[in-house]
Order: structure tokens, then C-alpha cells, then sequence
DNA sequence: GCCTGCGTTTGAACATTGTTCAGGAACACA
DNA sequence: TGTGTTCCTGAACAATGTTCAAACGCAGGC
């Protein structure tokens, strides 16, 4: 019974991607299969794979969605009075957004391609973009030929603000401490800020 | 063909173990199947099922070993000069580890328990293990009665270096820079321990 | 109104997975 | 030799990702 443009190609792929998002938001990525995709949209199986190559390129879009949806928030910020608060409501934000969107941040990492396939260039792209907001942040914090160090520390905080975070939504730090995340972000932002005033002197 | 005691049930959990870290450490998570663990150590499947609840344990297991020995690696190092070195060897340790051992480090942090299965006592013992080495690493950096600021930091230094080290395992930072973890690593120690003598001058 | 062609969609099929469990095989002891 | 207990097997089940020949229904021509 094959139906003839009950929905454009592109609006179907929406809706797998709809579909999909939710199953993984409800109950994790490992909750996530083809056949409950298709259910969900009122397909078959099949269908999926006309539109995309596989479950991991489906995985992949969705990610995208979300890496989007958090560069939204970030940008969307009003400018701070002063730079370290800045940056405190930047990984606030950012913390934010992981705890209300737990199980579809865990699929970031929890995710893997396959040996040979490498994360396609729009992927690196979506994560330069975040890494971007940041490292404009990070502008008042030192001189511009210090354009290095500053990039050097966007990135170190990016990824340690990323740890804590994931530690927390995995359940794999908290085990051991009653620390909640945001007390460690706010640690970590005050110490290492004080830190970069106290080693570039600006 | 039933055999008898070729091995007791010990030396059989650690021949299951044994198999599966290999096949992880060869191939990544994905690649580990109760039929491929079999095969490996001339035994059916069914045998992993009498020694083990499921496949989830089995990985609990691996990874439980792994901790254990990163865990050596961090006890064994020689006492440092300064407190800052130290802190350094620790971090470096680290790095050098996961490096080592790619595959099984991903396994961390890409194997999730289902739902309603909480990670066992041992396992957040472990970990807390791991965190005291380096909360007394930081014991020069605080006075005796700043215990809660030191417990803090240590949390908040493992957090990030797990944060770089991950992303740059998993390739989800190097895309976008050329630094080598071993450069965030640098920087980040420098930075919040400059940060630390600044905010709680000892 | 009818036919024909073509892009869409199906759903059965295949290989592979985790997991179970009735029963067979080998040992220990009599 | 017989008997019981313990260990181990391997077939079986449900579910997975993925493929693809066939079936379907719309668009346009007659």
C-alpha cells in the first residue's frame, strides 16, 4: 500500500528525526531502533533507509539538532556587564541546557561511528561555532597578541566544563561527592580566571 | 561434551575477562558479543550466562579492572619535588594511560547501565580511590582547615582533565585544534593552580 | 475514462545479537 | 559397575539492523 507523497522527502525526514529524537529523550539512546521509528511515524522499516543511509547517520542528525539548539541559548545570552560573569552565565547556560536535556546530551558521547567512518566536516563545524562564543568571551581576559593563549584557554575551558558536566549526567562523580555540578563550574571559572589574571597580567 | 573443572570458576571469569578486554581493546565496545567472548576461550556461550548475570556485568568488570590498574599507574609514581610537578606527573599519567588504551578508556564512558540497574558500591569506590590520590596532591595548595576547598578542587581537576582527555580520545576537539591534549592539560594546571595560590594564599 | 510509467513504500527475509534452559557429559564416590 | 551431582552445551526465542523484489498509486498521455 505505498502511498504517494503523504509528506515531501525533506518533511519525512523531519519527521524521523521528530521520532527519533524523542524515543532517545524518553528513553536513551540505546532505546532507539529502526522499527520503533517507523512505528512511531506510521511507516515501515524500510522507509528509513531511503531517506537516510543508516541508524547511525539518523544519530548523527539529531545531534546536530541539539548541538544547534545549544548554540541558540549560547548566543542568545544578553552581553554581561562584567567578563566574568560572562562566562558564568555561558557555562550556567550550558548546564542548563544538559541537565533538562539529559538522556540527549548522553547520546553525544555515549555515540560512536564506526572505525572507519570519521565525523563528517559540518560536525567539526557545529562544535567551532560553540568554541567561537567562547573564545569571544574570553576577549578581555588578554591583550590581542595573546590571541594563542586565549584560544588555548577557550578550548581547555570548553572541555572542562564538558567533563564536569558529563561526570554529573552520568552519575559517575556525584556517586562520590554531594558537590552539585554548578558548584564545581563556578570553582572552576573563579579559579581559573583568576588564574589566567594572575599569568597574563592584562 | 560437558568438561568437568578444566578450570575452576575463578580462573573462568578471569579467562571470560581476559577475552573480552582484548576483543574491547582490538575492536571497541561494539565489537564485544557473548558468542565472540565464547569462541575466544573454546567454551559456548551459555557458559558466560553461569558466571556472569549478562554481558552488562562482564563490561562492569572489564572496566573495574582497567580503573584498577590506571589506579597502579597513579600510586606507583615517585614522590615530586614540588607540589606542582606533582601534580603534573599525575595528570600526565593520565593522559599517557588512556592513550595507551584508547578502546578500553571509550568503554567508560560509552557503556551505560539500563535504567534501573545503579552502579554497584565497588565501583564508586574505585573511583573515590582515584579522587584521593589526587586530593592529596593538593594538600601543599591548602590549609588544613580549607579541607572542603581542597576536596572541591580535586573534584573539579579530575572533571576537567577527563573532560580534554575524552573529547580528544573520541576526536570531538582535535578536529577543531591543533593543540594536543597534553598542551590543554599543561595549561590547565598552570592555570587553576595559579588560580588556587591566588584565591587561598597559603 | 483508461492506460502506462515511475517514484514511493512495503514487508518479508537474512544475518546477528543477548539470553534461557532442558538435557547430555564427565567426574567422584560407592 | 552404578549413581548422583555438577558443569557445560547448543538449540531455541525474541529482537536487532539492513536489503530489496514486488506492490502500489499518482501524473500525464491518449
Amino acid at each position: 500500500m505505498a502511498r504517494r507523497s503523504d509528506h515531501t522527502p525533506e518533511a519525512l525526514k523531519g519527521l524521523i528525526l521528530d521520532a527519533a529524537e524523542a524515543i532517545v529523550a524518553d528513553d536513551g539512546l540505546s532505546a532507539l531502533t529502526a522499527r520503533g521509528i517507523a512505528t512511531r511515524i506510521g511507516y515501515s522499516p524500510g522507509t528509513i533507509y531511503h531517506l537516510f543511509a543508516n541508524l547511525d547517520e539518523v544519530v548523527l542528525h539529531v545531534e546536530a539538532r541539539v548541538l544547534e539548539r545549544l548554540e541558540q541559548r549560547l548566543t542568545a545570552l544578553p552581553p554581561a556587564a562584567e567578563p566574568e560573569a560572562g562566562l558564568r552565565s555561558l557555562a550556567e547556560t550550558y548546564l542548563a541546557f544538559t541537565l533538562a536535556n539529559r538522556r540527549l546530551w548522553s547520546m553525544l558521547f555515549e555515540h560512536t561511528l564506526p572505525k572507519e567512518v570519521e565525523t563528517p566536516d559540518w560536525y567539526a563545524q557545529r562544535l567551532g561555532r560553540l568554541l567561537a562564543i567562547l573564545e569571544q568571551a574570553l576577549q578581555p581576559f588578554f591583550r590581542a597578541e595573546q590571541a594563542g593563549e586565549r584560544i588555548r584557554a577557550a578550548r581547555v575551558l570548553w572541555a572542562s566544563v564538558h567533563g564536569i558536566v558529563s561526570l554529573s549526567v552520568a552519575d559517575k562523580l556525584t556517586n562520590v561527592t554531594t558537590d552539585t555540578a554548578a558548584l564545581l563550574i563556578d570553582d572552576l571559572i573563579t579559579t581559573y580566571v583568576a588564574g589566567i589574571k594572575h599569568r597574563h597580567a592584562i
